[in-house]
DNA sequence: GCAACTTACGGCGGTCGTAAGGATG
DNA sequence: CATCCTTACGACCGCCGTAAGTTGC
C-alpha cells in the first residue's frame, strides 16, 4: 500500500471533489482520479460512489477517512515537535584539540553543525597540548 | 511531504538497519537509503546518526516514530474494519423490473455486484408489467 | 448544456538496481 | 576484514498533464 495515496484521499475527502483536491495539491484532476482509482483497487473496496455531483464518502470512505485524519494530525503534531526540538540546541560550545586534528578534520565539519544549529556558539580553542578535561576546562557553560 | 516515505522510515526505524527493511520493503538498500535522506531534507533534519553500525534514532526520529507508529496502527485497523464492513453485505436480493430495462442496464451491472459481495443472493425476476412496490413484493428477506 | 469524473496517449521526471567507494567496530 | 551505508550512473517504470469522451443534474 503507497501511504502517499492515503494523503491523497484525505485531501479528496476533505475537499468533497476530485478537481477542488487536485488544485490544493498542484495536480491535475486526472492524477487525482487515477490516485483514488488505484487506491480503491488496493483495498478491493469502493470510497466515493460513483459520478455523484460533490463526492460523498461510502461507509469504508468515511471508516478510511477517520483513520487519515488521525494520520495527518499525529503528523503535523509530530512535524511540529520536531522543528521545536532543533530549535532547542543553543548556547555555547566550548571545544579543545590539537591544531592539527582541528584544523584537519574538525573545522570542515563545523560549518554544517552551525548551519543547523544557528543558536550554538562554538568556541574553539587550538592547542597543542592536550587539557585536562577532569579539570573541568572544556565544559558546556 | 510524501507520506510514502513515511512508510519507509518507518520499516527502517523498526528494522533497525536499511538493509533489513529493504528486505522487507522488498527495495534495494540503496533505494531505502534514497528515500530516507530525501524525508530528512524534507524535514530539515537528521532522523538516524551517521554511519553507526545498528541504526539508532535521533531525538526527531523518535518523534517521527512515534507518529509513523500511531499512523500505520490506524491505518491497518481502519483497512480491518474496512474489510468487515464489504463482508457484512450479504442475504437475498430480490429485484424485479421490466424485461428491457433488466436486459440491457442491469444483467451486465450485476456480475460486478456479485464479484464485490459473494454472499449477496440476487434473485432477478424479469416480467413486463411493474410489480406494485407497496404490496411488498419486492422486499429483502 | 454544464460541470464533474473517466480514460487514452505521449512525454518526461523520478526512482530503481547495480556497483564502486568510504567508514565503522 | 566484514558489514553497513553512501553515491554515481544508466535504464526503466510510472505518473503527470492534455484532451476527448461519458455521465448525471
Amino acid at each position: 500500500m503507497d501511504w502517499d495515496k492515503l494523503r491523497i484521499f484525505h485531501a479528496v475527502a476533505d475537499a468533497g471533489s476530485l478537481t477542488h483536491a487536485g488544485d490544493s495539491l498542484h495536480l491535475s484532476q486526472s492524477a487525482v482520479s487515477r490516485q483514488i482509482r488505484a487506491l480503491e483497487e488496493s483495498l478491493g473496496t469502493t470510497l466515493f460512489p460513483r459520478h455523484a455531483r460533490g463526492l460523498i464518502l461510502t461507509e469504508q470512505g468515511e471508516l478510511l477517512f477517520d483513520a487519515t485524519s488521525t494520520m495527518a494530525k499525529k503528523l503535523d503534531a509530530a512535524a511540529a515537535r520536531i522543528r521545536d526540538s532543533e530549535e532547542e540546541v543553543f548556547g555555547e560550545l566550548k571545544v579543545t584539540t590539537t591544531t592539527g586534528f582541528g584544523t584537519l578534520w574538525l573545522a570542515p565539519r563545523l560549518g554544517k553543525l552551525y548551519e543547523r544549529y544557528p543558536d550554538l556558539n562554538i568556541d574553539l580553542m587550538l592547542e597543542e597540548r592536550v587539557l585536562d578535561l577532569p579539570m573541568r576546562q572544556a565544559r558546556r557553560t
